[in-house]
RNA sequence: GCUCCGGUAGUAUAGUCCGGUCAAGUAUUCCGGCCUUUCGAGCCGGUGACCCGGGUUCGAAUCCCGGCCGGAGCACCA
């Protein structure tokens, strides 16, 4: 019926054959018999075909029901050979977290909960150098975790493990799986590059300790030495080849903001991560698939310690249209006053995501409705803002807010009014908030202010309605003043010519109102006086206007706006 | 250049492992309509996709080969 009553054979076959599997070997002579069929069939008009089918099959006309079902991760790999599922966000704390973070975190908290298991933090802060970290952003990344909701179960610094780093690494060298490599790098790169050992690669192990204590009591300088692992020089991949795992650093130079000046060997992060992530009992790494190859370099140290390697999934990068994912961007338009802080509505930080009214839960949807798979993926605000949407318009209030304000003068009042403003219309429990309007006793006028925008449909005759107020009739418009008419008070007079509902606000009960728009503009104009009870951080509607959360309420009420 | 990973509507995702019930589902955007004292929400409907070319097969989004396009890595960063 669906498709004009012409069938194709192909797909009745497949199903045919998917539901009777054993009528498989006899394909050719199925299909042909249903060809046969079709072509029968076909040629009766649909109205015949419509006829046949309603009387010989009633129940396949009834519609299907549709089933809405969350969406769910899907399953862990390999999660039935670990007694627990541990998981770890690894973030170096030279930066605020933000969306681009977002994956890794969410997916490995909420895998953690899915199987009960553990997640963990770790601050990974081993280069006091070119990626040096600050210390406000540890107890940031704190909170913006907490904000999202993820909690943490065990939180690790690594610049308090080097310790740990110096006896492994020590291991290494011992059992001759690791050595000190005071090569220069381009000639290290070239003979890697030949798959060629460097004239460091075998010396005696007795030298390498040598070598090593050197390296950790500053006998180096920078640059001068590096600890490699040794790998396998003819694998494909020449940035898998005995990769370095540890650098002297000039610690009166680059101090630590943690531990000071205290070392002078720092690991690199594949000795760092990778040795954690064994000791820490990490089960599953979730992380994006710039570190595929870092897997690979790890796989040889775990073989070294007789150790296994912990399932790795790899995501794909995760962008925004329109934002800038770069820390370091970020980190220097906010040094630099380009932008007002962290929580600059331009950015894509999780801090400008919370001034603006965006929840967790919404981000947490979407995440996990983008899933872990590798592909990168590009995603639109309006998908988050429906997400969103979904979440605070049942609990947000309404109020009137009309921007760049123009005085509406209208005459002609028969009498005193009172509107009754519900604060949600679908949940009217929530109540009211009134306003009374009583007309000037020399003139029967009172007086409004209205958003600018709203002039652009009026003209002399037109009728409109101020909402749940009355309708009146435009007589001039000018710049800076329009003047009207008293017409009717019922709503149902106006609502079958669908004449334009407008916002007011009665003079003499604005409140000056900023809004912060997402490209850091302000639009200025003036909210209803009952805002001035909101409380900072609720979610509001201005009608017609869009969401906006509550960011201040003082002589001024500063909002940040949401989405439409 | 080398190594690796991807490619389903504007966006995102399901399906791909294990070929058939996929004439490709869902969300969002967009467009219509309904409803509604917001241009919001809700409801109904519509437009819209398997990167390309070969092969295997009765049958390919799914398997194989080739190409194209995109991404990542190739740091003494993480």
């Amino acid at each position: 019926m669906q498709h004009d009553g012409k069938a194709q054979a192909g797909p009745i076959v497949g199903k045919l054959l998917g539901e009777k599997a054993e009528l498989r070997s006899q394909a050719k002579e199925l299909t042909a018999l249903v060809n046969e069929v079709l072509a029968e069939v076909n040629a009766l008009p649909v109205d015949e075909q419509k006829r046949i089918v309603t009387e010989k099959w009633p129940e396949t006309q009834e519609k299907k029901e549709k089933i809405e079902e969350e969406k769910h991760l899907p399953p862990l790999p390999n999660a039935e050979k670990y007694k627990q599922i541990v998981t770890r966000f690894s973030p170096n704390p030279d930066c605020v977290l933000h969306l681009g973070s977002a994956r890794a975190i969410l997916l490995s908290h909420e895998y953690a909960r899915i199987y009960s298991g553990k997640f963990i933090l770790r601050f990974e802060d081993t280069d006091p150098k070119v990626k040096r970290p600050g210390l406000e952003f540890y107890p940031m990344i704190r909170n913006d975790l907490a904000w999202l909701g993820c909690k943490v179960d065990e939180e690790y610094i690594q610049s308090d493990r080097i310790p740990i780093y110096y006896e492994y690494a020590q291991k290494l060298i011992a059992d001759g799986n690791a050595y000190i490599c005071t090569c220069v790098p381009d000639e290290f790169r070239k003979k890697s590059l030949q798959s060629e050992p460097c004239p460091c690669r075998d010396l005696p192990t007795s030298e390498q300790l040598e070598r090593w204590q050197l390296m950790l009591n500053g006998g180096y300088k920078e640059g001068e030495a590096v600890l490699r692992v040794k790998t396998d020089l003819n694998h494909p991949n020449p940035a898998v080849r005995d990769w370095p795992a540890m650098r002297v650093i000039d610690s009166k130079r680059y101090p630590h903001p943690r531990v000071g000046s205290k070392y002078n060997a720092w690991p690199l992060y594949n000795l760092a991560a990778g040795l954690d992530d064994h000791l820490l009992g990490i089960t599953h790494i979730i992380r994006g698939k710039e570190h595929l190859t870092n897997g690979v370099r790890q796989e040889y140290m775990y073989k070294h310690l007789g150790w296994e390697y912990p399932q790795a999934i790899h995501y794909g990068r995760l962008k925004i249209t329109g934002a800038f994912l770069s820390k370091s961007k970020i980190v220097a338009g906010v040094r630099s006053g380009e932008f007002t802080g962290w929580d600059d509505p331009r950015l894509a930080t999780f801090a400008a995501l919370r001034k603006r009214g965006i929840t967790p839960e919404a981000i947490k949807k979407m995440i996990i409705d983008v899933g872990p798979k590798p592909a990168d993926v590009t995603l639109s605000w309006e998908n988050l803002y429906s997400y969103n949407r979904k979440i605070i318009d049942p609990q947000s209030n309404r109020y009137f807010f009309v921007a760049d304000p123009v005085k509406l003068e209208v005459k002609g009042l028969p009498k005193t009014f009172n509107a009754k403003l519900p604060l949600h219309p679908e949940h009217p429990e929530k109540g009211y908030r009134e306003y009374t309007v009583t007309p000037n006793k020399d003139c029967q006028s009172a007086q409004f202010w209205i958003a600018r925008k709203d002039l652009a449909n009026m003209e002399s005759g037109k009728i409109v309605r101020l909402m749940e107020l009355f309708n009146v009739k435009i007589e001039v418009v000018s710049e800076g003043l329009v003047e009207a008419v008293f017409q009717s008070e019922s709503y149902e007079d106006i609502r079958k010519t669908k004449a334009q509902l407008i916002q007011w606000i009665p003079v003499g009960e604005e409140y000056p109102c900023s809004v912060i728009l997402q490209d850091a503009s302000v639009v200025e104009g003036y909210a209803e006086s009952a805002c001035k009870t909101l409380k900072p951080d609720a979610a509001i509607q201005f009608e017609r206007f869009g969401f906006v959360r509550v960011d201040n309420v003082a002589e001024k009420l500063t909002v940040y706006y949401s989405h439409k």
